[in-house]
DNA sequence: CCTTGACACTGAAGCCGCTACAGGGTTTCT
DNA sequence: AGAAACCCTGTAGCGGCTTCAGTGTCAAGG
């Protein structure tokens, strides 16, 4: 199969295989006489493995070494659980950073009182003012929280 | 005063602040005779500012127009309240989505029997199926989750 | 047989919000 | 006077792609 078959096989873009192809996630073809790229089932399972990793938002990084673990085989699957394990404990953390900051905004937002003028609203001034909450503050402290919004690539094209 | 003291004045990097005048978010300031950026109270508040919202997770975008509005100070301050409404929504909307992935890699996880060989584990298994479950299946779909993992140059730095 | 359109290829640049570095000049302190 | 600490510009890098420019290939229809 070409790129563009399995492309579609694995709900992915083209580029995105090439992308994954340089970067060594995807190891490199063979070619046709005119230098098409040729795929198999193998590259089906592989490139869908790696989908679902990053839809379970894992970086490359990661997903190439439970890659190699599982080109390896090795006896035991600690090391798999101990990546994921790790992984669980990135997302929680960001849930309670995003949850921190959601209380923050929402105090921001009450601190309206109505349709008034700007220079009364509140909200300005309270943007103004640090207002990190005693509530959650020794999360989210003086850093910075990220990745709010989405990378839009994939929406747009889909 | 000179950018090293706004840039502890406010918490913030040199690079950054330049960064901010690059993307205009910051004025192109005077300069000495020798060509430093000189800087006054006005801009300590600018930028904390902008820094505060930053730390709300505000792109760079949302910030620009929020200080556009408040430089205009228009009669009514209903449309920060909708950028700041409409930031709320993102916020949710990425929390829902990373308890979603939480839920389904502690799924994961838990298809992992013991300490067998990979091949019996389930977790590598599982990340080779499509595993969103039932629960949630509206809301991740088919998307990527995005943002678990800081960009951690402050920290490091910090 | 020729054209049109869909597909394939490479390489480079763009997105975000910075960070970091190279390679200079200036100021401040001892 | 010399060293450390600051300032300047410009460029490249991070992740995970996307997009674009410019070219080549292939199958179907007129």
């Amino acid at each position: 199969m070409k790129i563009g078959e399995l492309a579609k096989a694995t709900q992915c873009q083209v580029e995105t295989i090439r992308y994954y192809e340089r970067k060594g996630l995807l190891p490199e073809t063979n070619r046709t006489e005119r230098n098409y790229r040729v795929y198999g089932p193998g590259d089906v399972d592989r490139l869908s493995f790696i989908r679902h990793c990053r839809r379970l938002d894992m970086t490359l990084g990661e997903i190439s070494v439970l890659l190699q673990l599982k080109d390896a085989s090795p006896e035991d699957c600690s090391s798999i659980n101990n990546l994921v394990d790790d992984h669980i404990k990135h997302v929680a953390v960001r849930i309670q950073e995003l949850k921190s900051l959601h209380k923050q905004l929402i105090n921001l937002r009450n601190s309206c009182a109505g349709s008034g003028s700007v220079n009364e609203c509140g909200v300005l001034s309270g943007l103004s003012r640090a207002l990190v909450e005693e509530s959650n503050r020794s999360i989210l402290n003086d850093r910075l929280v990220q990745g709010t919004h989405q990378v839009s690539g994939r929406h747009k094209a889909a």
